[in-house]
DNA sequence: GGTATTTTAGTTGTTTATACCATAACTATT
DNA sequence: AATAGTTATGGTATAAACAACTAAAATACC
């Protein structure tokens, strides 16, 4: 299908060959492994061409009448099951060439990525393994390199899950409902590495932001002390939504 | 052009009808008369259905070989003449019904924006008003209803802008090359309020980062005490740039 | 000269981050 | 039973930072 001349709004007379796109959604989504303190991304194999064989991101395009976040929820439910999870837009990867299905010369289609960001609990995040050649979670350090520009998108998706775990409560989408203090710190430091406050630290600045309530309830079975059980209190959490959680 | 079927590569044997799209690109471009304190936007009248006669953000649909940056730049400079800007993506808008032109039913068209933020200088920025039916700057407080979605991609803009205000040195893109504490701080204010520290505390919080550097020269025939002139010292800014600038 | 205006340079009290430590409560080992 | 190891918890001291406020300096205008 050749490319047709089309007019745009602004200049009305003269015309001007607008693009056509396809729309697709990629996910960068993280999950971490608290037994392991590992931080984990999701990647995929990629059975067709381009890059058949290569690792990427899960993605898909988007289908009439779907909008680009039930796109992006639907690629993440036809990879896992997962019912925790949190999920917002990232960025939007748009240039020409960019997708080798892009012909240079002909300008007939164009592959725009509307990429999204996750976090789903690892633990109970069940991968789906059907007819796809593979799919597995890589360690953030060791993910090889991935088809199209996804690993600049992954890189993209890093700072946010940072920036996120500083400012926001996402941490909390993805623990059980109740959750130890040493739980949430050992979450923050596999995600953020050791360049923050030390736990006691931590500890007495969680608490005093008021946002934690405790149960009442011990750990038992654990290695040492018992630990006070918390859960996150949404309502309370509202007067802290500006203040940061930790200091990088 | 009835829609075609078409195949995912997720499920290469059932067809699954895939939604084709214009893209378009949406400026939020926001500016600051610090004479008169406001916070201004700018908007455009559209000539054409759908939405003639409302106010609406600056945009214009992507063409052949133009990345989404190139896009958002080129509609801005059909706009206005300026040479001293800030510019960076903000959010994509792409559910379906957005747009009139979609038709419901036969789904053939998708339209789809990826709105842009920029910040310019007041000063030197020249409206350009060949042949639209209007072009204006706003107050952000006085802005009308505009067309489609773009009352809602405004307030996200505003939402960014408060937010990179704090963190980061786009101020220093949009004042002069020069400038005292006493210009930087009402630019503060009119962007931000009045909700943050006194003028006395942001010079001293500001000095105290480092990364404005004395040029030695005063201000002349101004109604007080003559000021000094400052640079932004971009390499000293380095080591500043996750500290917020204020506090809100 | 006096006053208004604006910049500049503080001071002080309070809060906050950071580093470090002591103890409590449990488990595992000898 | 005693001891060591482990994790949780509750501190303290110090330095830094924020907020509110005061005062002085340098100009313009009357």
């Amino acid at each position: 299908m050749s490319a047709k001349l089309q007019r745009t709004s602004d200049h009305p007379l003269s015309p001007v060959p607008l693009a056509d796109f396809k729309v697709g959604v990629d996910n960068v989504i993280f999950s971490v492994d608290t037994q392991q303190n590992r931080l984990l991304v999701l990647v995929v194999m990629r059975p067709d061409t381009p890059f058949a064989g290569y690792w990427s991101l899960p993605g898909t395009l988007v289908r009439q009448g779907e909008s680009l976040e039930d796109a992006a929820y639907r690629v993440l439910a036809e990879k896992i099951r997962v019912n925790t999870l949190y999920l917002e837009q990232l960025y939007t990867f748009g240039g020409p060439d960019r997708d080798p299905r892009e012909s240079p010369t002909a300008f007939d289609v164009r592959y725009l990525s509307v990429s999204h960001f996750a976090l789903v609990r690892f633990e109970d995040a069940e991968l789906i393994a059907d007819g796809v050649s593979g799919i597995a979670w890589y360690p953030l350090a060791q993910v090889p390199q991935l088809a199209f520009d996804h690993n600049e998108i992954l890189a993209y998706g890093y700072r946010r899950l940072r920036n996120k775990l500083e400012y926001s409560p996402i941490a909390f989408d993805v623990l059980p409902e109740v959750f130890t203090l040493g739980d949430l710190y050992q979450l923050y430091v596999t995600v953020l590495g050791e360049g923050f406050s030390d736990y006691s630290n931590f500890r007495a600045r969680l608490l005093k932001l008021g946002f934690l309530q405790d149960t009442g309830c011990k750990t038992s079975r654990g290695a040492g002390r018992p630990a006070s059980l918390y859960r996150f209190d949404a309502d309370a959490f509202e007067p802290c939504k500006d203040k940061p959680m930790v200091f990088i």
